[in-house]
DNA sequence: TTATTACTGTACGGAAGCGTTTAGTAAATG
DNA sequence: CATTTACTAAACGCTTCCGTACAGTAATAA
């Protein structure tokens, strides 16, 4: 980002090219963010304002406006700095290659803790306030948060079918059902502060039910049910 | 509201009751909230200011005022409106008792068919705006909208089991999966405007497998399997 | 050193909203 | 009729924010 390099061409080179003058302080682009997702956080967009980000940031305004052109500019490189943390944590998400039940446990723990987490809440809310203003954001993240989740989960169950392990069905529609069954009502009470974040326990309980769930829906004819217990 | 009934007393009775002086003009109090779902509708809270309000409804902004103290106050009560709307759908949710398998599917449609409307996204969407100015408006909705309606369908569940249509098992769990595999990853899509609204087919289609899902999942041992029919 | 770039503080003109006031009109009651 | 209440239009002072401009300081490269 940023980088004009007019004259003089030693082409790209991260470390050494330096422009010129006083060098860009990467540290202020780093607090103004924060400040914005914080201001966003406790107060929603109302108090999103470039002055309080400024005052917030501990920097000047103009700072503000010479890191980010606007005031939906700055919205937007917020909403695509979260989506990023958003992406990489889906990337982190455990491919367990043990037990499909225990993969699919840990896929959706994880998974939950993530979604009940304040990172993706805020990030869920700053969508839905701008879901008006600035529409090609939604489709994007949707697609790398929710489609690619649900992409990756299919193919998770898709191995096991090749593997033997599960029934040919569809997938897609599988993983769905499990992710939905997963969040439940939680994901919207959450949403709306309609409701405290779940215990570790209920979060637990809920995740391993959805997954025997749908294993047991698509368990191969042979009933060698050792893998997936159910409970008394 | 507003019936201060000072002297004189014939008690409560609504339509002969006038106070004295030029009768208040329902006609704008509805106006005005009219006007503020539809400014929050195309805008987000950020459009909706008291003056714009009293813009769009034709109305001096004193008059605003009058009918509701604050912004804030408003806010409040375009959600309750909202609400009631709400709950006054729910309400209406099919009890069919007839099959139980078509019984579920009938409420699922209407349910996905309210929840994916744009009355209950403008709802959804405002109280994650408020979520942290009005904290108790998200718990209250909450209660009254998700947790009542998991209740109704535990509640059609149980008596499922009472007439040994299905096993015993955790209602309450299975209406959750139930609402959880209706709503997929749909409704979070919607929400931040990252996909367009469902056909109907889908939307059927997510209905029954889901309630094919639950039923299958607990239907009773004994293979009578009339009412619980796969599609091929 | 000088040139260049980043950043600060302050101030500006303008817009918009808040909540209130004032003076006047409209519609009901007694 | 007078009284009481609902509503309107316009203006008020106040606050906040916008985006920009200016003058000055800080850090770096040539």
């Amino acid at each position: 980002m940023s980088n004009p390099n007019p004259t003089s061409m030693p082409a790209a080179s991260d470390p050494p090219r330096r422009s010129r003058g006083r060098p860009p302080d990467e540290t202020k682009h780093a607090a103004i963010l924060a400040a914005a997702r914080a201001l966003f956080f406790s107060g929603g967009l109302q108090s999103l304002s470039i002055e309080a980000v400024a005052r917030a940031a501990q920097v000047s305004k103009v700072t503000v406006y010479a890191h980010f052109t606007d005031l939906p500019g700055l919205i937007r490189k917020v909403i695509l700095a979260q989506r990023t943390d958003m992406t990489a944590a889906l990337e982190g998400l455990p491919k367990t290659p043990g037990g499909l039940r225990q993969a699919l446990i840990e896929f959706g723990l994880c998974l939950m803790d993530f979604l009940t987490g304040d990172e993706f809440l805020t990030l869920q809310r700053m969508l839905a306030t701008q879901a008006g203003q600035q529409p090609w954001l939604g489709p994007l993240i949707y697609r790398e948060g929710a489609e690619a989740t649900r992409a990756k989960l299919a193919r998770l169950l898709e191995t096991s079918v090749e593997h033997g392990d599960l029934r040919p069905h569809d997938s897609l529609q599988a993983a769905e059902q499990l992710l939905g069954m997963w969040q439940g009502i939680q994901t919207t009470g959450r949403l709306i502060g309609g409701c405290p974040p779940p215990t570790p326990e209920v979060l637990r309980r809920r995740v391993e039910c959805g997954v025997d769930l749908i294993l047991s829906a698509h368990a191969p004819a042979s009933p060698a049910e050792d893998s997936v217990s159910r409970d008394p």
